[in-house]
DNA sequence: TACACCTTTAGCTGCTGATG
DNA sequence: CATCAGCAGCTAAAGGTGTA
């Protein structure tokens, strides 16, 4: 039995940074749930095994995924691993070793081979004499804070009682030697006999080396989060606290808590990523309450006196290293969590200004009664929509408001690390910046060279799939963008759920556009994206742009257009359907048998087919009984010409979704019903009423499923 | 004035849960 | 001199386009 052990392989697992092992075999000697004063560590059980090699033995984690190994009872005292995979980091100033691949070999013996004994994983770090040195410092993932010791048993084998030899206290029995602070980089090999030596580290040092009223100093660390600042109160003050966590170049982590007026300036010139030097900074004892997996047990305090500054130079602190969340698994991510996202700027959207009142709530209808009254001046939001993507060549959907749509400064192309950006389901998944999201175009981090390699380096035509189930077309994102790649037929859509209750849909549908009304444009604001009209009052009613631009009086004008289903397409999407802009459309107006009648021929001709993006939505208002109406509504968000026999300007290159060519129109012509857009007139004496909109279907079936899904919404409202 | 359609985030409140 | 919760869940507050 024991020549199935790998000789010295705690040793090599504690000092050894490598990754991969081909032929290590240890015994297991223990297992046991890792905990935190009592507490599983995360959602996900963690569990700590004790392995042995014989004369050694060592503590490592288990990564969770690995855990079924322990439910099948494969990983039980005595069972014989051999491991594949090791990661190991620093923390709290211990070796923290997690198996992140092994295998079960063999029967497991019915007992411990040898007489192993523990090595321990504290490091020797540099410490004062006064406190740290008399108060141990604990493993920061299996210490028992109450001193306890390890908590057996857990898994695998009946409870035995909590051994006296906790991790804690054989950390203090490492009579054998101590473990040196070895560099990952360090070619020195320590076997069997480890020997006492100090780290030389009082040059530069580590976070670890910090100890509670040490002075004469100064750290360098790297900014990883930034919280707050937010109001506090306790029996003696009130106040303003930032907490911040820095990485020093062992990637250990440090609490920074920032105080006074120090956190104005810190929130100034400093930001996630940034490199901080802290100089003398008081360091103090954690309170229990904020200790945490990954943070040392001390923590700085910094306020106004304080003696730190923002760093130019990494004073040899590596990249941040990041856990990033693939774009296909945000699929399976729960709304509102926060991840990390390291992507390719596809698209960038154009900025839309609209207000901020009316609100109708998206998830119940109570909270409608804060409807503005309409035609009353009111502030400004504006939205941007950004598309990302990654090698898994898939897109999403990235929504920036306000101050974050106009500090947005990435193009096509950029890499952009979002860290704690938000997951929202607004029709599929997307990403929405919060307030503590962090975005950084061209960040320094691993990683970055191969996703801008990827991108450089992708063919032609590669088709892309849409995560989010759509985007907004006041975004003015390009049509190449697919939500979905297969077109739908009217009855399809007719007889799906899309659109209802909260759902948010979004797919393709192919038309020729039959019929097409008059007077489609009104006067809009001339503030780029803001769609508003100053038809009636000559002014613009978001406060912000009650100055118009002079222009040389030239007016601006947006279509307002509304289609058959019925379908609704404003500009700019209208002005795609129009093939020109709703300016010129309006100047064509004033002359009804001149261009305008030809354009409309032009359009009408059933030549042009369009490709069109439509996002069905049920709407909800307040009523003025109090009551709430519904409505399914299909909005055109994106508009693609796909066949003009007599359009020369018809831009191949447009279409970098997969090829529309000529046997895919063929395709709808016979598949899917033809669609007879009825682009009516906004204006009342020309608009048709619903039930005239309805008989213009040739088709009674389309008709009739159209009618009975008006009923049934209004009926449900 | 009523109706139809567009649809997010910040900030506050109040609870958490093992232990004795 | 020492100061610090965190989170889920809820709610307020934020305009714009148009017609009848």
């Amino acid at each position: 039995m024991a020549e199935l052990l790998t000789a010295d392989s705690c040793a090599l697992l504690v000092n050894d940074y490598e990754e991969n092992y081909d032929n290590l075999v240890v015994q297991v000697q223990d297992v046991f749930p890792g905990t935190l004063d009592g507490h599983m560590l995360s959602k996900t059980a963690e569990y700590g095994l004790l392995l042995s090699d014989g004369r050694h033995s060592v503590l490592v984690m288990l990564l969770p995924k690995l855990n079924h190994l322990l439910e099948a009872k494969k990983i039980i005292s005595g069972a014989f691993l051999k491991i594949e995979g090791v990661r190991c980091r620093t923390m709290g100033g211990y070796r923290v070793i997690t198996i992140t691949y092994a295998t079960v070999i063999g029967e497991p013996a019915s007992d411990i081979i040898g007489d192993p004994e523990e090595i321990s994983l504290k490091l020797n770090a540099l410490v004062s004499k006064s406190s740290a040195a008399a108060k141990p410092k604990r493993h920061p993932f299996l210490a028992q804070l109450k001193g306890n010791g390890r908590a057996y048993g857990g898994v695998g084998r009946p409870s035995e009682p909590a051994g006296s030899s906790s991790f804690q206290a054989s950390s203090s029995s490492s009579k054998k030697g101590k473990i040196r602070a070895a560099h990952p980089h360090s070619s020195t090999f320590i076997s069997g006999s480890m020997v006492a030596e100090s780290s030389s580290t009082t040059d530069n040092p580590l976070f670890t080396d910090l100890v509670p009223d040490m002075i004469d100093y100064t750290v360098y660390g790297r900014i990883y989060e930034m919280k707050g600042p937010h109001s506090f109160r306790n029996q003696r003050s009130t106040g303003k606290v930032m907490t911040l966590v820095l990485k020093d170049r062992e990637n250990n982590g440090m609490r920074v808590v920032v105080f006074d007026r120090a956190y104005e300036v810190m929130k100034r010139e400093a930001a996630v990523d940034s490199i901080l030097r802290i100089t003398d900074a008081r360091i103090q004892e954690m309170a229990e309450k904020f200790q945490h997996v990954g943070l040392l047990l001390n923590e700085i305090t910094l306020n106004d006196t304080s003696d730190w500054e923002v760093c130019a130079s990494d004073h040899g602190i590596p990249p941040m290293a990041v856990a990033f969340t693939a774009l296909p698994l945000l699929r399976a991510v729960e709304s509102k969590s926060r991840v990390n996202v390291l992507a390719i700027v596809k698209e960038v959207g154009k900025r839309h200004s609209f207000g901020a009142g009316q609100r109708v709530a998206s998830d119940g209808a109570q909270d409608a009664d804060t409807n503005h009254a309409p035609g009353q001046v009111s502030a400004e939001r504006r939205r941007l929509e950004v598309q990302l993507v990654d090698p898994s060549m898939n897109i999403i959907r990235f929504t920036l408001w306000d101050k974050r749509a106009d500090m947005w400064n990435g193009f096509r192309g950029n890499v952009v690390f979002l860290k704690d950006v938000v997951v929202v389901r607004y029709g599929g998944v997307g990403l929405t910046a919060y307030d503590a999201t962090v975005i950084q175009m061209n960040p320094k981090l691993e990683g970055v060279s191969e996703l801008k390699k990827w991108w450089t380096n992708l063919p032609n035509g590669s088709v892309f799939q849409h995560l989010s189930s759509g985007y907004s077309a006041s975004g003015g994102l390009t049509v190449d963008t697919a939500p979905r790649s297969d077109p739908l037929s009217f009855k399809e859509v007719l007889d799906s759920n899309f659109g209802q209750d909260k759902r948010v849909d979004t797919f393709h549908i192919f038309g020729v556009i039959t019929k097409i009304a008059r007077n489609t444009t009104y006067e809009a604001c001339r503030f780029e994206g803001c769609n508003r009209s100053l038809q009636k009052t000559g002014f613009c009613l978001t406060e912000e742009h009650a100055e118009q631009p002079e222009n040389d009086g030239e007016k601006r004008y947006c279509t307002a257009e509304a289609v058959e289903l019925p379908l609704i397409a404003f500009s700019p999407v209208g002005d795609v359907i129009m093939g020109t802009t709703a300016d010129e459309v309006h100047k064509m107006q004033a002359h009804l048998d001149g261009p305008y009648s030809e354009l409309l021929r032009d359009t009408l001709s059933g030549l042009t087919w369009f490709k069109f993006t439509v996002q069905a939505r049920t709407r909800s208002w307040k009523q003025n009984n109090g009551r709430m109406k519904y409505e399914l509504q299909y909005t055109v968000i994106a508009a693609l010409k796909i066949k003009d026999d007599d359009d020369d300007d018809w831009d191949k290159d447009e279409d970098k979704d997969g090829p529309v060519d000529a046997e895919e129109v063929k395709a709808a012509d016979t598949e899917y019903n033809t669609m007879l857009l009825f682009l009516y007139n906004v204006r009342a004496a020309q608009r048709p009423s619903c039930e005239l909109c309805l008989r213009t279907w040739d088709n009674p079936r389309l008709s009739a499923g159209l009618s009975q899904k008006a009923r049934s919404q209004s009926a449900a409202g």
